[in-house]
DNA sequence: GTCTATACGGCGATAGAC
DNA sequence: GTCTATCGCCGTATAGAC
């Protein structure tokens, strides 16, 4: 249901995002995605003339899933803090679902930075009307002042960092009990949310 | 000063750390470490036999620069704060002086978590006493009762994720200017500690 | 469009002289 | 211990039949 593999490009496709999110643009290997799409190798160099073309549509594509629209959430008219929570569950929502992307995206940021930027720039995605949302809110007194640029960054770290350090939770938190590491994961939307709101309401 | 190079040993261990914290164990090339050491491929083999067995000898001396003595702070007799404050300014200082080391960790145990865990043990590291002394500290009221495997993941979240992800602050947030980068990243310390400190004070 | 077979290069590892 | 030369594999990419 959430491929269509009617037609060999989109079997490719969906192959090689499997294959590059587990083991990245270097771990991959060209016959691994050939044999997981059930095609042979020459077959894919048909379709995508190499394995950094290939490379690329996965990567813009992912790039695309990862930025979702936060900007109608935050331009909703709602009290700030509920755009807070709207956005936190949004986020966790996401990375339940994909739990891979962090680690994924932040190895190949870390490969190769310019890759990224051309793609943030091509989805025209811009920090600059948040940041503003965030410190009308602070001048309204709807929350304690600080540098909203901090704030992003805290939030985000929170939501993030935890699924990019997954095996790390599992090991030495929960002694490899995946059970209690998915509870732990699950318990996160309510706990952040309770963490960052009680860090910037007034008083 | 930070390196003695008068042996050849030292000189490999030296290049080969460099070489992999910047490209990891996939990324690296043997040529690119004997060139960075000023020898040749083939004395890199005659100290260690393969690859493999010379970044185990990297990542495990990495591990150990990455868990320091936080054991220490903890026991110390004083308010349960200032021991948050103190593990804050600990981590970030090693953080502004090894930059490099939370994207190249989370890229590595992602790679191969075993290799971690085993590294793990060996270093005796343990959450339990941490987790058990915030416990002791709600007890006392000296905090708001929450769920303290959460609280210490959010802060190390903090700390970490901005180094894993600073090309993308660097882009996104500073438009490449490396000195307002680098002044944020300044900032942190502060901001992260009155982040946590008004999020679990007491009223 | 899809396959098999193969060319080509890069890289880890080894042999062997000094 | 240190070097040069080379082996052998593996992975990307291409040629060419069907």
């Amino acid at each position: 249901m959430n491929t269509k593999k009617d037609n060999t490009e989109d079997k490719i496709l969906d192959a090689a995002k499997n294959v590059f999110i587990k083991k990245g643009m270097e771990g991959a290997r060209m016959q691994e995605i050939a044999n997981e799409a059930g095609i042979n190798k020459a077959l894919l160099h048909y379709y995508f003339r190499s394995k950094d073309k290939l490379f690329d549509a996965i990567f813009s594509k992912i790039i695309g899933l990862a930025f979702p629209k936060i900007g109608q959430i935050f331009q909703a008219d709602q009290p700030f803090v509920s755009k807070v929570e709207q956005i936190i569950d949004t986020y966790l929502d996401l990375l339940m679902k994909h739990p891979y992307l962090p680690a994924f995206i932040l190895k190949e940021v870390n490969r190769d930075p310019s890759m990224f930027f051309k793609l943030v720039l091509k989805h025209g995605f811009s920090i600059a009307p948040i940041l503003k949302i965030v410190t009308e809110a602070m001048d309204r007194g709807e929350i304690i002042r600080m540098n909203p640029q901090h704030l992003v960054v805290h939030v985000l770290s929170m939501c993030i960092f935890p699924f990019a350090a997954k095996p790390v939770i599992n090991f030495v938190l929960f002694n490899e009990d995946k059970q209690a590491t998915q509870a732990f994961f699950e318990e996160r939307k309510q706990e952040v949310k309770a963490f960052v709101i009680r860090a910037i309401s007034p008083e």
